[in-house]
DNA sequence: CGAATTTGACCTGCGC
DNA sequence: GCGCAGGTCAAATTCG
């Protein structure tokens, strides 16, 4: 019986700074261990599908919320991102390992200049002052050179009963849609504090319907509301996570500060029950030989290496040690 | 009674 | 050009 081997599956977006590319870290699957794609891209504006090349990508099967349910009991996240500094660009060129997955939808919503010639020329002729009815038409939308230039986008998958995780920010529901190929809706949020843009979208994996997918897109320009900082297990995290921060200070451009925040915010539902678990791993480049070292160190000697930190200094050891 | 959510209409991009 | 799917708006409704 039994005799499935547990495999804890961690996604581990960490982002390119340009803030477009990311790479999964799995780090029970040794053939997985280096897999990156754009996770913008794939996420663009499909969906499920794909999730689901991914997970398959990834070997991850609707049983692998078996394993998440043993680790927990509430509520705990099974994905964080890593965040990196900023040497991170090199994963992109460098890796091309046996199992990139390169989910190839790039150009689908990406392309900066594919059509840059008649792009400023494109205005909606709407004028027609003709019929004074028209104005029945709701005619919202910018009509502007409005580019819709999506930020780039942060996707969580989150083993959770609810919906809707508690990230230390206010938002405000303005939407809910019927998904295809998936029993659960996705909804729409928006942060409340004014001039703030931040957007999120909260969906249940209709595959794992105990996973709960979170994409952020933008990022706040405000800190959290002081009401919910109190409890934000800000001590919870790791110093190694904490203190580094080097990048551009005050303006808070791209990925890494985004997750910092999302992450402090996050943290919050961790309640006390038992090490919540956030896998930082740091998988750049150099890391990843790094990490399977690291692994295959704990199978054998069934204790974290000496040194290289990172891991398990965040990881509860809970999550490592999977053996039966 | 004000704030947040619900929910169908509406808009836009894309593929056929 | 049409229809589909994702995303947004806003009037109506519910919530606190
Ligand atoms: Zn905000």
């Amino acid at each position: 019986m039994s005799d499935k081997p547990r495999d804890h599956f961690y996604y581990n977006p960490a982002f390119n700074t340009d803030g477009k590319t990311s790479t999964y870290y799995n780090p029970r699957a040794a053939s997985a261990v280096s897999s990156y794609m754009s996770l913008t891209d794939c996420l663009h504006t499909t969906t499920s599908m794909d999730y689901t090349s991914l997970e398959k990508a990834f070997g991850l099967s609707p049983s692998s919320s078996e394993v998440f349910s043993s680790i927990e009991g509430n509520q705990k996240q099974v994905s964080v991102a890593g965040d990196l500094g900023g040497a991170s660009s090199e994963i992109m060129t460098t890796t091309t390992p046996n199992s990139s997955i390169s989910c190839s939808s790039s150009e689908a919503g990406v392309e900066e200049d594919s059509d840059k010639t008649k792009k400023e020329e494109q205005s909606p002729k709407e004028s027609v002052d003709g019929g004074g009815e028209s104005s029945k038409k709701v005619n919202k939308g910018k009509k502007k050179a409005d580019k819709k230039q999506r930020e780039p986008r942060v996707a969580f998958m989150t083993k959770s009963e609810v919906d809707h995780l508690e990230d230390g920010y206010r938002w405000r529901k303005y939407g809910q849609k019927a998904v295809k190929n998936s029993p659960y809706p996705r909804s729409y949020y928006r942060c409340t504090t004014q001039k703030c843009t931040v957007k999120k979208r909260v969906e249940r994996s209709y595959q794992d319907p105990s996973v709960v997918i979170t994409t952020y897109e933008g990022q706040h320009n405000h800190p959290l509301p002081t009401t919910l900082r109190g409890s934000s297990a800000v001590g919870f995290f790791p110093p190694s996570m904490l203190t580094p921060m080097p990048m551009m200070g005050a303006t808070p451009s791209f990925p890494h500060e985004l997750l910092m925040q999302i992450n402090q915010g996050r943290m919050n539902f961790s309640q006390g029950s038992g090490a919540a678990g956030s896998i930082y791993a740091q998988n750049v480049n150099p890391f990843n030989q790094y990490q399977q070292q690291q692994q295959q160190y704990q199978q054998h000697h069934d204790q974290v290496p000496p040194d290289y930190g990172l891991l398990q200094d965040i990881v509860p050891s809970m999550f490592f040690k999977h053996e039966p």
